[in-house]
RNA sequence: GGCGCGGUACCCAAGCGGCUAAGGGAGAGGUCUGCAAAACCUCGAUUCGUCGGUUCGAGUCCGACCCGCGCCUCCA
């Protein structure tokens, strides 16, 4: 059975997709307006392991993920180098798609843009329109909340009380109740519109989601997720949208991701502590020492980002690295050890078992180092046969379906000039030179090669 | 003001009423090694923010309080 916390129940619940064996994933893709942060991947990486899990699970998902190449943001950024909108959003979307493949995130089946799909929302502004759900005022298109009563349920939100914490309303529009939000902005002197059924303008953000998600998955969604800061008011404003216009069930499971904080406050540019995933790439930092780092704590548990905690991150998995890497270099005596292979069934199933509990990731990596520890050992006593060696390696590689952490295994050839020097050493430690033999082994550590001496000869490996 | 999250060893972190409180990192001692590295073995919280309560039994449920953080405005 696999359980997640769907927000809009506010607790676990079995998860049971509307067509068997099917999944519909709809995920809050990054508004181009710049590089993504490290928050961001936090959560497209949640999503990913989401993802992993649910096909690894045996699930066919159908996974759309939308670009917002459309909202203030944008049009600002790009008023202010004076370029069009989408010569400037095609950068960051570049970058995104670049990003995410170092980062191993499983791409999305489709990644509608928000600008290419403005006859969708204008159909679903119409439609609220008539059946009375919205409003036309100066040009612009507002959703009225008082005509959909369910409305606060996703956000637990009393709108009486918000209205009591006076908050500035920023939204230069002119709606009839400060709750309403715009579904179609009428156009405005230098931003882009379209002229349309509605009258020259652009969508509002919300129903941006609510059109495009409901194009591609239908107006009944398995799972909806997002950042936790997206909760009020962008789900609630699509869940009124959707099932007003469509008269059912938008969203079955509401999964919602926790901030990243650095160094224990909220990242932002002003305090200094904002990194974006590239400001850390340019670091040398091991994109995929990161992936673990954002992987390893529960996805509804904020999550503190430090360079103490990222090395912290690179040495467990500097651990899994190593396992494999003794495995798959050492030679095995033939023969069985039934023990061992159970051994490995049993991790396969503990680890499964663990993520199926609303994806308790640290829980699982449990079970993944429980299972190196005991196999090490089996190694010190040299327990372990060809056939299990095998099998081991294939349980690994299979939990890394999910996990997608350890190296691709192509350079495994180093430079003629290093592969001297370390023929050179050998000399030297041959002839007793250990003074010249533990040189060039610095000297190459420098260069991120570690060489370890065995009872099966030298062994190198690479560090980043 | 409203809504919500968290406080478990030096650090990260699981645990959702009941075996000796997972796992990882760092550390100490040992085995192996020319020395290292890796690996293995051993050690490490009589205790889970504080104080009460419920219970035969509580990090685990209830209440109060203290501390840290987030959202309520664009935001993953």
């Amino acid at each position: 059975m696999i359980r997640f916390y769907n927000t809009l129940s506010g607790r676990l619940e079995e998860f049971k997709p509307v067509k068997p064996g099917e999944v519909r994933l709809y995920t809050c893709g990054p508004t181009v307006y710049d590089y993504p942060h490290i928050g961001n991947y936090r959560a497209y990486i949640f999503e990913d392991l989401l993802k992993r899990f649910l096909l690894f699970s045996g699930f066919r998902v159908r996974h759309v993920m939308n670009i917002t190449d459309l909202d203030d943001k944008t049009i600002r950024g790009a008023r202010s180098q004076g370029i069009p909108l989408a010569d400037y959003t095609r950068k960051y979307i570049e970058a995104f798609f670049e990003d995410i493949k170092t980062m191993r995130i499983l791409p999305a089946d489709v990644y509608p843009r928000a600008t290419e799909h403005i006859p969708d929302m204008v159909r679903m502004v119409k439609g609220l329109l008539d059946k009375g759900y919205a409003y036309i005022k100066e040009g612009s298109v507002y959703f009225s909340i008082e005509k959909f009563p369910a409305y606060g349920r996703l956000s637990k939100i009393n709108l009486d009380e918000l209205k009591a914490g006076a908050r500035i309303d920023s939204d230069e529009y002119e709606k009839e109740s400060v709750h309403d939000f715009a579904l179609w902005k009428k156009a405005k002197e230098g931003e882009p519109f379209w002229e349309t059924e509605l009258g020259p303008g652009r969508p509002g953000w919300h129903i941006e989601c609510s059109a495009m998600s409901t194009r591609y998955l239908g107006p009944t969604i398995d799972i909806h997720c997002g950042g936790i800061d997206n909760i009020f008011p962008h789900h609630e404003n699509e869940i009124a949208q959707s099932e007003a216009y469509y008269g059912q069930k938008f969203v079955n499971y509401w999964l919602h991701c926790h901030h990243l904080v650095v160094e224990g406050e909220k990242m932002s540019k002003s305090r200094g502590n904002f990194y974006r995933l590239r400001d850390l790439l340019n670091k040398d930092v091991d994109p995929l020492d990161l992936r673990f780092l954002l992987l390893s704590t529960h996805y509804r548990k904020m999550l503190n980002f430090t360079f103490d905690n990222l090395a912290q991150a690179k040495a467990a998995r500097q651990r899994i690295i190593d396992f494999v890497y003794e495995l798959e270099h050492r030679t095995w005596a033939s023969g069985s050890e039934p023990q061992v292979s159970a051994l490995a069934d049993k991790t396969l199933t503990e680890f499964t078992k663990t993520l199926a509990d609303d994806l308790n990731i640290s829980a699982a990596l449990a079970v993944v180092f429980d299972f190196i520890r005991e196999i090490n050992l089996g190694l010190t006593r040299d327990m372990i046969k060809k056939t299990e060696a095998e099998k081991i390696l294939k349980t690994i590689y299979k939990l890394d379906e999910i996990l997608a952490i350890l190296p691709e295994k192509k350079d495994e050839n180093l430079p003629a000039e290093i592969l001297e020097k370390i023929e050179l050493r050998q000399k030297a430690r041959k002839e007793k030179n250990f003074k010249l033999a533990d040189s060039i082994r610095e000297e190459l550590r420098q260069m991120g090669i570690i060489l370890e001496d065995t009872k099966e000869g030298i062994r190198w490996k690479k560090i980043k």
